[in-house]
DNA sequence: CATAATGTGTTCATTTTTGAATATTAAATG
DNA sequence: CATTTAATATTCAAAAATGAACACATTATG
């Protein structure tokens, strides 16, 4: 029985197709193709319908996926493990970030973490969906929340301080707010799916809805090409807002509570030396930061 | 990452050396040894210290052996899993027994087997240890104790009664014992390092120990041979006593408790089609024989 | 200390697997 | 109903993995 099957099968499954489990594996479509042909033929059942878009598991696919999900887990582990035992200095690393702090903090500390070690090659991931430490989508994880999963190494490294803004423009067209309450009768900008904003409204005990805000999107950059164009009032953190140029602080009284910065790796790979090294440089540079 | 090094990884581990693995897996040593080497290399590990003779595990090696190990078992569990889903009668199945059941017993029931299901190819599998039904060593097992692995359908099908025996030869050397304590001046014919007699005589409330056996051997075969050529009183069943000719049973009152015959075959495999036709089909058979 | 036994490493021809290109199919769409 | 789209199958040349044979190393053993 070869175990690359299971490996196969369980890609198709999750990408519900051969070629999305293709690109997914790096590997061709015939070739998965060709894998599940012979993962059926060897186990003398039928693993998927082909159907209309894709493929769908059949009733016998369906019983054995649970299993060969387990054995993924255990594959990974088996990985992990391996990664945490290495102690080879050379080789890459993968760090993932928010756009934000991919954009904006981090170009220049990784920088200095390429002069200081040459050998490790840096892989930088933005994104701003938690990802998935155990299945090593990254080695080192940025993130603005502390990560739930178990048998993570957290730490927090700096708190990221932050304001009401609005550019120059808006304020000279719609005036100045000056209380809190103000705020219902401006132009507001905020997210669109993640309720990041919301929570934090809900959490200084002011209601509010997506509807509140009479620009919506979930991309940070637009964000703030929003807010400096004028298109209304919104949230920026400090020191970015410093770098942006043209954005003025507003209400010091609305009090919004710093957002933490959690630097994570997996237990696993806290005794791999490269990554030690990279978490250690990152923590120190992140931590001095005055955000 | 490929799946089959962690395979061949853990065949050398439990093998010692690589051409112990390699028949062990059924493919080359030097394709084992590239396997090993591959693995090595993508880890960036050294799994092994290449040794005076074979391979030992290096300290990284054996961090990692028992996530290898717990991978191997979800792999067991996905193909039984898949063998359970088969509902095609064409195919092959393993049947482990005790090397007497094997040659006393089975080959007329085999022959009748294969008559009614001429579809099934039927391998029979004879050794006297315990085998493991969930790495599906075999099918389905007959023996003359109750298999205690989780998960197993054990169904109990007949007994085998046993009394001591003698050769004519010998009671004409050697005189008729009369009762239970007269055995102490005979001649005792016993296994070797199978304590099954020892552990039927202190149930029965006799003590013993192994030195007590004129002659000791684990191989059934002779012990019946030396049972017919008089070499002493020994155990046999009495089914068996009658096809061998020449031996008689003795000392009535010494009741020996049947032996029961345990048809077992693993929970995951009972809705496979060809499985089951076999363990109803020796159920019956097995079943209806006076033993 | 030669020899047998046992194990790993190497070479090369063969077999197997793979991917690029392409054909094919079926549903969605205008 | 033709067209687009998104998927699976097929073909064939290239690449990779494999095994047989053999070289080499080490340990028992007489």
């Amino acid at each position: 029985m070869d175990w690359n099957l299971i490996r196969t099968f369980l890609a198709v499954v999750d990408e519900g197709s051969l070629s999305g489990a293709s690109e997914k594996l790096g590997i061709s479509q015939p070739t998965v193709g060709r894998h599940i042909n012979e993962l059926e033929s060897s186990l003398g059942l039928t693993l998927f319908v082909r159907g209309r878009s894709g493929m769908a598991l059949s009733e016998a696919g369906l019983r054995l996926i649970d299993d060969a999900r387990a054995m993924a887990r255990e594959a990974e582990k088996f990985a992990l493990k391996a990664a945490g035992s290495s102690d080879n200095i050379k080789g890459n690393i993968r760090i993932t970030a928010s756009e934000v702090v991919s954009a904006y903090l981090l170009p220049p500390i990784l920088c200095q973490l390429q002069s200081a070690e040459p050998d490790i090659e840096i892989e930088l991931v933005a994104n701003n969906h938690a990802d998935n430490l155990l299945s090593r989508d990254a080695d080192i994880a940025i993130r603005m929340f502390r990560p739930t999963q178990n048998d993570l190494i957290t730490r927090k490294v700096n708190e990221l301080s932050v304001a009401t803004h609005a550019s120059r423009k808006y304020l000279d067209n719609f005036g100045h707010p000056k209380t809190i309450a103000d705020l219902s009768n401006h132009r507001l900008i905020g997210y669109d799916r993640d309720d990041l904003i919301l929570r934090s409204m809900t959490a200084l005990g002011i209601e509010g809805s997506r509807e509140m805000f009479a620009f919506r999107t979930d991309n940070h950059l637009i964000y703030w090409q929003l807010l400096k164009a004028g298109a209304g009032i919104g949230f920026c953190a400090n020191h970015l807002a410093k770098e942006l140029g043209d954005i003025e602080p507003l209400l010091p009284e609305l009090q919004i509570p710093n957002l933490p910065m959690w630097l994570t790796t997996h237990q696993e790979l806290r005794t791999n030396l490269r990554i030690r090294r990279c978490m250690d440089f990152l923590g120190e540079a992140l931590g001095k930061m005055h955000l």
